[in-house]
DNA sequence: AGAGTTACCAACAAAAATGTCAATAGAGCC
DNA sequence: GGCTCTATTGACATTTTTGTTGGTAACTCT
């Protein structure tokens, strides 16, 4: 009847860090900022909240890191939907793509955390990524960068909209919660083809 | 040389209460959710913290009451924008008030802000106020109630989107803060237009 | 197997945040 | 002036959250 020392777990370091990291992310989207707490990350990572704190050092840390690894997730899959050569194909599925990401992944919830938080000074990334569509996909249909520039930050503004109040909105009217997002999608194709065709 | 007791203000209930709103909704436009905090809030206000648990309870009660005048707030200021008579004048100015009304008021971070918490419940205000134009604006100008209800989810979407991001987005891309507005403003207009031209 | 490295944890310590209470002090009323 | 009411507060108490430390256990390498 002695009691058992409770066999460790262990882990490398990266995996370490990713295992507390997908916990954090959890807590995030479904308690927002506020359940970002020391002991429930470390709980729902299985871990103790000491580990928590060898891995980042702090709670900052945590946060941080995980902004970080939200963003480079996002922008990542952002960036896979510019692959395909048919254009007509792009513009289809650029819409599609860019919600998806906004919504599915806690994108809005992220970008909208980190506003809210004030810590908009490490998106590089989607520096460098708006960047890349503007000069590659949008270039190869000879849209001048100006405009290329403004249909995007439109298109992300809309997007982000779309993936943090989407849902709620269109119940609160109602409308089934995809309401929203399928009316968005379409008023932004044909936005787009309208502003492409001139 | 002796310790003056601090001369007291003493204000109305409702006085008081709003006294201390102001304070904390500054903090949560400024500091975000994190940033709200008993003491800070009372420091803001000028008073006890003692004094903010006297008029709100706790400090979900700070929150409650916050969320509920920020949203009336917000509603009562895109309401006040569908009473020009002149049908044209509402088309155009209906984008103008809607992206003024989350920007500048902290809309869109009040926005945010809930639906990160989870605070969905409470927006009844908001429902009605969608209804309103539904019934009223939209339907004098032979709109059918779908499509009416599709474009507001949209621009509403947009207005939360550009009132969140918009700003650092543009300037992530280097371009004046002001070129989402803009952009989005233009993009609306031409696709209500469009809409509402069948 | 033995030694070295370090991820891991329990217990402790410290700080921060929220909440309680009895006493004080403005303000209106008699 | 004296009285009542209650907004206000300082000081205390509690809870929550974060951070620290010393030692243990898992894994690798020789």
């Amino acid at each position: 009847m002695s009691i058992e020392p409770a066999r460790r777990v262990r882990r490398s370091p990266e995996a370490a860090r990713e295992n507390i990291l997908q916990s954090a992310e959890r807590l995030l989207l479904e308690r927002g900022p506020q359940g970002l707490k020391l002991v429930e990350v470390a709980q729902g990572a299985g871990v103790s909240h000491a580990t928590v704190l060898h891995h980042f050092g702090s709670i900052d840390g945590v946060q941080t890191a995980l902004a970080e690894a939200m963003i480079r997730q996002l922008v990542a899959r952002v960036l896979e939907a510019e692959r395909p050569d048919d254009p007509e194909a792009q513009l289809e599925g650029v819409g599609q793509v860019l919600f998806d990401a906004f919504e599915s992944a806690g994108g809005a919830r992220l970008a909208a955390w980190l506003e809210l938080t004030g810590e908009t000074r490490r998106l590089t990334l989607v520096r460098e990524a708006v960047a890349e569509v503007i000069s590659g996909p949008m270039a190869q249909k000879g849209v001048d960068p100006e405009r290329a520039t403004n249909l995007i930050l439109v298109a992300v503004s809309l997007a982000m909209g779309v993936g943090l109040i989407g849902r709620s909105l269109a119940e609160l009217v109602g409308r089934p919660p995809e309401t929203t997002r399928e009316a968005a999608l379409a008023f932004l194709k044909a936005g787009l083809a309208a502003a492409l065709a001139r």
